[in-house]
DNA sequence: AGAATAGTGTCTGTAAGACAATATGAA
DNA sequence: TTCATATTGTCTTACAGACACTATTCT
């Protein structure tokens, strides 16, 4: 396998002669001490798309599969990072992002003591990568991701499960108006559940997150559907329902 | 302020001479960009005594207070760090511990870009701080701690409030044997409610978390009270009820 | 017996799944 | 009218709070 700084933009400001291009890097601190490599960031970026939940994965030079990732400047805090490489491989600007965990086993990466910021982001389900290299791949069933990617991807979807009827966190993947039946098919797929339309109106109506629009939509030959939106974009808590998500 | 390195045994294993042993420190790697200057770790200590959540905290030689922390070793996981701290501040060699979220605002430490990882450990309430700078506070009303701490103490609050009735996480502070009594003192504190004894018996014993032991013990002048335990003393989810927790 | 604490049982309002019934459009 | 989808209503089981009641020890 070959090593490779990520495209990133970071790269491109930094000195024009390193010292030492080759992996594995090291480094010192000014009080003499080692000092990790450097500090990255991985995202899982997800959607849902044809009632699957799916992920964004980056097709690298070596073949293998792994998420959307990159270095964190010395200037920009982590998740500024994290949303600059969201803007990146998929052209947005704002969605639902918060932060996973941290992966730091100093043996995780092969390029050096390189700890790791997982992210989560949703985005819309029409959203198409501008980066030729990455792909949506299906978040459960897929081809194995590179270094401990699997584990961040897993971690992901448990996040994404446990705050679903808790929070508003599907704002990002139905940033604008939709119907209940749009938003039953979200929550469908996330929670690998098949939700009753009835039971669902009245949940998603009781978590006090939605407010209709007054206005309707006719997609097919039925009757029209009122549409809604989440009230808020921010990450917000929701009064909270104990429905039944398969893990 | 005064800036210093936390009492971190690491330290004593650098080198004797450090090029530059004043802070803000910096770090360069191999490959010539700049690298983080160390990866720190800040464990939010929190158990339960006379009804009430409290947390471990420093006071450091400026007097601030500060939660209980250190750097990273290049050698060892993160999470290896926190139990190295947690064992040399309060004596304990296992304990529940989880992490909580990564705090990396490259503003954050005025010693330099020092990201930190924050962890979350639960002791029992019979743990006394072997560090002489080392006391329990209050975790809602106290002196102002130094840094984001304030911020990382809150984080794990709502942690381990979410959590409460979901999973195991109160066998850190409840390891052995107790009784229900107890359990519940435990709970109400965390919880900042107060259960009903009935209510709250049948509940926990609902979440399928806890096992009969089939002995008794009696402290008071009662009936005496059956022992339980936690079954699984590993991180571990129940079947969760949906019971009120202040926030 | 009386006090003190442990533990059980019952009642009530609410939550959530299942599914029937009704509403509103197009063809 | 018939079809398709949206929306509302009803029934049932389970959960959680409140609180009354019983049980077991000591003094």
């Amino acid at each position: 396998m070959g090593y490779y700084w990520h495209n990133d933009k970071i790269m491109s400001r930094a000195p024009s002669k390193p010292t030492s291009p080759k992996p594995p890097w090291t480094a010192t601190n000014s009080a003499g001490y080692p000092a990790p490599a450097a500090l990255a960031v991985d995202v899982v970026v997800l959607t849902v798309r044809d009632h699957k939940l799916l992920a964004l994965a980056l097709e690298r030079p070596d073949g293998a599969l792994a998420l959307p990732g990159g270095f964190v400047a010395q200037t920009e805090s982590p998740e500024g990072t994290a949303t600059r490489k969201l803007n990146e491989k998929t052209g947005l600007e704002q969605t639902y992002v918060e932060q996973l965990a941290t992966f730091a086993d100093p043996q995780r990466d092969p390029r050096g003591w390189i700890p790791t910021i997982a992210y989560l982001a949703l985005v819309p389900a029409d959203t198409e990568p501008t980066d030729p290299g990455a792909r949506w791949i299906n978040s459960t069933s897929h081809r194995a991701l590179a270094f401990d990617h699997e584990q961040i991807l897993r971690t992901a979807l448990d996040r994404v499960r446990g705050k679903l009827w808790w929070s508003n966190i599907v704002v990002g993947i139905l940033p604008g108006e939709f119907t209940l039946a749009d938003a039953r098919h979200v929550y469908s797929a996330i929670a690998d559940n098949d939700y009753d339309a009835g039971t669902f109106a009245r949940d998603i109506r009781a978590t006090g997150l939605v407010t209709a629009t007054g206005s309707t939509r006719q997609d097919t030959g039925g009757r029209p559907a009122a549409l809604y939106r989440f009230t808020e974009h921010q990450p917000e808590w929701g009064a909270g329902r104990r429905k039944r998500v398969r893990t």
